[in-house]
DNA sequence: ACCGACGCAGAGAGCGCTCTCCCGATCAGT
DNA sequence: ACTGATCGGGAGAGCGCTCTCTGCGTCGGT
């Protein structure tokens, strides 16, 4: 009596059965008989049963909780690794694929050492039982420290450096391919490129996919200024190639927020975008729809990518082995910026 | 032995000394013997032992995660709830927050009714032992929910009907009259305003704040148009504020994304920004920054507010009974575009 | 020297659940 | 009828931890 949360046992009583009868009920095993089945769940619904989750998980072994490990640059504090609408995106993504299994993400920030540390402990003390790893930063450890726990983990993008690991990933090279063929058959003949930082994988790909895309139709030296993915990189990027390569007409950047810098910038030198230069961004995140003009961009499939990094854990944890990789296609979407 | 993780069990018989003993050392009760806190300390290192969190809140009723339940506008995905920046900033003071005391956000989705009711489980099964609730919906039903069972619950902006609940807010009213203020002193004398939707209790306060600030400085009307808060809802306000008053000098947005599609439907139809008409936002949010011109807003101090509910929650969960409100002031941020 | 107080460690009883065993009953096959 | 498989349910042993209770040894006070 009293507030005691009703258990297993209270039902048991009530129901005028044993606790493991109502134990196979709840957990939907199959054979009980149908009118116990009904009385146990008379029961349960009567006196408001909530089976308690740390007592099921200290005999299973598992929880319905798994970590959504987040890590920024270096130089990034949670809250500008969690503004990102990068991360809200793989958030709502992951959300919506635990949906209906009942779990739910645990949200946690690797950054610094002492961070990592709690992390690993998290994992290792069974508070969940694997990890979504989503880092921008270029070197993380945090994938060969779960190697070494046995901590089952994904990766969003593949790690820089080779590790036994499953992760989700976009053909980056192909989309910066169809940046450069929608760019050409647009006519444009003089293009440049801001790209991403050099030590992230992505910026790379993303870089050496529009290099050899542009070589192909016949334009192999591509001018090109490095960014940092923020806005303001975008504007000094665009700033600089200005300056070098006046006639310019055409460029793409290695993400939505540089290209919005760039468009911002052409205007203030009086290039018309898309008129004199076009301009086609990566990533299409909700910058690439807030920018006037509207970019035209590469679309990542974020939300799908989370979702099937979340297939990738389940399987993991149910007992897959194999690390396996999904690799998405983006796609061109078509706006007014070129 | 074994893959089995090592258990207190296995730490007391390597040190030699009881399971009680190694508990004690393991939780810092004080009353252990120097000599052999330092050799269980040594034998935790030497296995590798981490306590189960499981066995350790089935004792103690107590988890080491809080529940971040979020709750959109009835018509949006949880991709879209999750992706709004601010969505981000609130995740990111709460993990800040919550930093040193090793305890994790468990992030959920309330919006539909099976996601509501999902929520309450984990709430009710001692998943977490606590709610932080962010609800951007007019009338969210979770808060009187929690009241009902009890669940140790703190809100984001005060709820919609009173209930005697914790929560964080900030003075809307004030932060428009600074707007209003700030307009005004820059000369400005025909200004509209752009107001969220008239369902929220935010932008509620926000609009009747304007409006009676710019009624002190002598101007009893103020034209107005109601947006959703996006960007797209901003420039159709702004597009019929125009036709209606072709002749206005300033525009209070409910938020910064509205007021940066004022700033681009302005700019369209010939108006310099802050030349003839100056344009003041809210939220201070990366919008803001984003803008060009870059928007005076008034800054909503997120990150210290979702601090704030952390520890309210804390407060409660240690046994504070009565409900509180934590209210901040909120500053005008001088930009370019007023 | 005696006694109460105190400090520190061990024993052991659970916390609420799952799951393996086991047992009785039913049923088909010879 | 006898055997053996099958099925539904109960008993009870833990899962790894905390925490109260107990007991022993040491110490200060008279």
């Amino acid at each position: 009596m009293s507030d005691r949360a009703p258990t297993l046992e209270d039902v048991a009583r009530a129901a005028g059965v044993s606790r493991a009868t109502v134990s196979r009920v709840v957990n939907g095993v199959r054979n009980v008989d149908p009118g116990i089945r009904a009385k146990v769940t008379e029961a349960i619904d009567d006196i408001g049963y909530r089976p308690n989750r740390a007592a099921r998980s200290l005999v299973t072994r598992r929880t319905d909780a798994i970590a959504l490990v987040v890590s920024g640059a270096e130089d990034q504090s949670p809250g500008e690794v969690f503004a990102d609408p990068f991360f809200g995106r793989v958030a709502g993504g992951v959300v919506a694929a635990l949906g209906e299994t009942g779990q739910y993400p645990l949200l946690m920030h690797a950054d610094s050492g002492a961070g990592r540390d709690r992390v690993l402990d998290a994992l290792r003390s069974g508070m969940v039982h694997g990890a979504l790893l989503v880092s921008t930063r270029a070197d993380d450890p945090l994938p060969h420290d779960c190697v070494a726990e046995k901590v089952p983990a994904v990766l969003f993008a593949r790690p820089t450096r080779p590790v036994p690991i499953s992760y989700v990933d976009l053909e980056h090279r192909q989309g910066a391919a169809l940046a450069a063929d929608h760019l050409v058959a647009r006519g444009c003949r003089r293009v440049a490129t801001i790209t991403g930082p050099a030590t992230v994988p992505a910026s790379q790909d993303r870089r050496a996919g529009f290099r050899d895309a542009m070589a192909r139709h016949g334009q192999p030296y591509v001018p090109e200024a490095e960014g940092n993915f923020t806005l303001a990189s975008g504007e000094a990027a665009m700033e600089r190639l200005l300056a070098d390569h006046p006639d310019l007409d055409g460029v793409f950047a290695g993400n939505d927020l540089m290209a919005q810098g760039a468009v911002q910038v052409l205007r203030q030198h009086g290039r018309a975008v898309p008129g004199d230069v076009a301009v086609v961004g990566f990533d299409d995140s909700s910058a690439a729809a807030a920018t006037r003009p509207p970019l035209t961009t590469i679309r990542q499939p974020v939300e799908d990518m989370a979702a099937a990094m979340v297939r990738l854990l389940l399987d993991r944890l149910a007992g897959e082995e194999q690390p396996r990789s999904v690799i998405f296609e983006p796609v061109l979407v078509i706006r007014e910026s070129a």
